[in-house]
DNA sequence: GTGTCATTCAACCAAACGGTTGACGATCAA
DNA sequence: TTGATCGTCAACCGTTTGGTTGAATGACAC
């Protein structure tokens, strides 16, 4: 919610919160099937959400006992005119990023847990 | 040098450190000209610095005793085309981002050395 | 050489970060 | 009501971060 360039560059500057971002990008998770893939407590990615949602990158939504995640790119965009800003290269490659992804949701993946997504 | 999307965004989560990134977008700089505006010792700037060429955003080169800063703004293109493959809004606002440097480098801008630059 | 300027290094500090565990409140199912 | 599941909270721990100070290095100027 803070929405400050602050909380969203220190929200991707970690490559678990990235990956969760990959995620979402794909679907809604619930948090217990966020958590799966990765290698650490669930209360740890708790913590992980809690900074993705206070930086505005996605919003939680409670049905019944399951809380629902969602991506919120609109986050992304006071940081992307920044950095576009500075890059003033030719249209970003979207292709490149395209693949990108799917070489990281499809084959090896996860289990992660340590550094991943480009780490 | 390190190049990763983790120490891009380490480095762009300070707003110190982008306060620098966008005086150097003005011009190359020493160091003690860099750490001018703030109120914080060289020494402190000085790790800044260090942090941004490791994350590959400057270089420094050495002409006598005075380090000259550059930007490198090719470093911020992994970063970039992973936030737009998230974004996927219509091409980024380039002059929302002139109007935004104009406001941050002329006026009241510096002396910082806290919370500036949309921090 | 002597001094001065430009920059980094080393040691230190408080605060924030990323993780753990265990207890807790809510919700569904029997 | 009892019990399992979903998720967070609170306390703790070691490491990293962002700052300080003072000493050290390197390059010019006299």
């Amino acid at each position: 919610m803070a929405q400050t360039l602050d909380t969203t560059f220190a929200a991707l500057a970690d490559p678990t919160r990235r990956a969760i971002l990959t995620m979402l990008l794909e679907d809604d998770m619930a948090v217990t099937d966020v958590a799966e893939p990765f290698q650490m407590s669930l209360a740890a990615i708790s913590k992980h959400l809690g900074i993705l949602a206070d930086a505005g990158l996605i919003s939680r939504e409670k049905r019944g006992r399951v809380i629902w995640c969602k991506l919120e790119p609109d986050a992304l965009r006071a940081a992307t005119v920044w950095m576009q800003g500075f890059g003033q290269f030719d249209p970003v490659d979207l292709d490149a990023f395209e693949k990108f992804l799917e070489s990281e949701l499809s084959d090896p993946g996860f289990p992660l847990g340590e550094n991943t997504l480009g780490g």
